[in-house]
DNA sequence: CGAATTTCTGAGTGCTCACTAAGTTAATCG
DNA sequence: CGATTAACTTAGTGAGCACTCAGAAATTCG
């Protein structure tokens, strides 16, 4: 049916300023250094003076390209919602043939971006309550949309599952990401991809009762 | 070996002031309306406004009750902390006769925790850095001492993992589990419990690659 | 090089918020 | 009932913060 949720915003990605000699631009930079600090420390105990010391430059610098802080996160999760959702594209994209495979699809799609975007994922999932109720709305529907989501390919897969029960399913299951992007794991990027991968599928298959000694 | 990691402080417990005629006291109104707005809000965005409202007392009344806001969350995590360590000393108190029982005891207690005392757990985990370098620091060392004990639980279950393996695969387990706190489920607490201890299961218990079509 | 524009700084400004102080209401108890 | 104490309120106070502004560097470009 749904293609896939359109973006809250069309955003103007992370560059639209001048892209000066070569290397990040201030302006990366600064987004960068919030998006870490955000995530570490949370979006209120952080300050535009932390960013801009993060960044090289005094905290007031920081609106020469974002107009406010709550802009700044903003497109922080702009970005989070941007990357997850080309992520699932691609995924939904692969035609697969069975229903476990679709399912797995997703599965990885979200387990790279939060490898390969840890801080974007962690703003994403952990500082959208921060946002003002009007820039929030856009993101909580495409993320509705999202969950919807994996609960039809879960249901694909297995169809005696209440919605309810999926739906909390598929919660635990993107909740468990989380916990890779909040701190560092010391594994290398290939073994936490199969990892993360396996475990959630293994998390999404389990009967529904307990079946052990 | 290591019995129970101690309590970080040998907490007053909720209730030090005089109760009552009967029914909750303020200190326990106060703190229980706290505790609910730390989880859906956040430390930070919550003032002590919102919790003497919450309360039905002015802002400054909490000041009868408790010295400081960061004293309220250190509480709050205190609480949490008390709470996960008496039901993990139940568990190792069942001297289950399989590792898998053992490891499934103590999941089962942390989803006990995690259904009866969600806005009390949810602070526990997501506001605890919001705490003082100083009051931070003893859970911190217990948090990591739970974490060993599943660890160790998990390999005695799995002896081919790694330390690393099994440490990731502990976090995104218990991570699993915060998502039952944060948004409130449809399902009943029966279910609830039975699932989620079935999911985490499975999640643990999986083998480390992928093994279907 | 010189002018125009962008980037950055440091000194404000006003607001919010944690916390204090002083006085009032409510509860406890002899 | 009257006195003592705890609980609560209203009105502050000071600090920190997001954000503004005017000018200084730095960068771009003719």
């Amino acid at each position: 049916m749904s293609a896939m949720p359109p973006h809250p915003q069309t955003a103007p990605s992370i560059e639209p300023t001048s892209v000066r000699r070569g290397r990040p631009s201030r302006r990366a930079q600064i987004f960068e250094a919030a998006l870490r600090l955000f995530r570490s420390q949370g979006f209120h105990a952080t300050s535009l003076n932390d960013i801009g010391a993060a960044a090289g430059v005094a905290g007031t610098a920081v609106y020469a390209h974002f107009s406010t802080k709550q802009d700044l996160l903003a497109e922080a999760i702009r970005e989070g919602a941007r990357r997850i959702s080309d992520g699932v594209e691609r995924a939904l994209a692969e035609e697969p043939a069975t229903a476990a495979e679709a399912l797995e699809a997703l599965v990885r799609a979200y387990v790279r971006v939060v490898l390969d975007d840890a801080d974007t994922y962690a703003c994403y999932v952990l500082e959208l309550r921060n946002l003002g109720e009007d820039v929030r709305a856009p993101f909580v529907r495409s993320e509705r949309t999202l969950r919807l989501l994996w609960r039809r390919r879960l249901q694909a897969v297995r169809p005696e599952l209440s919605e309810d029960h999926a739906q909390t399913m598929v919660q635990m299951a993107i909740f468990a990401l989380v916990a890779l992007c909040l701190h560092r794991q010391r594994l290398n990027r290939e073994e936490l991809e199969m990892m993360a991968v396996t475990q959630v599928m293994a998390t999404l298959e389990a009967p529904l009762s307990l079946s052990n000694a």
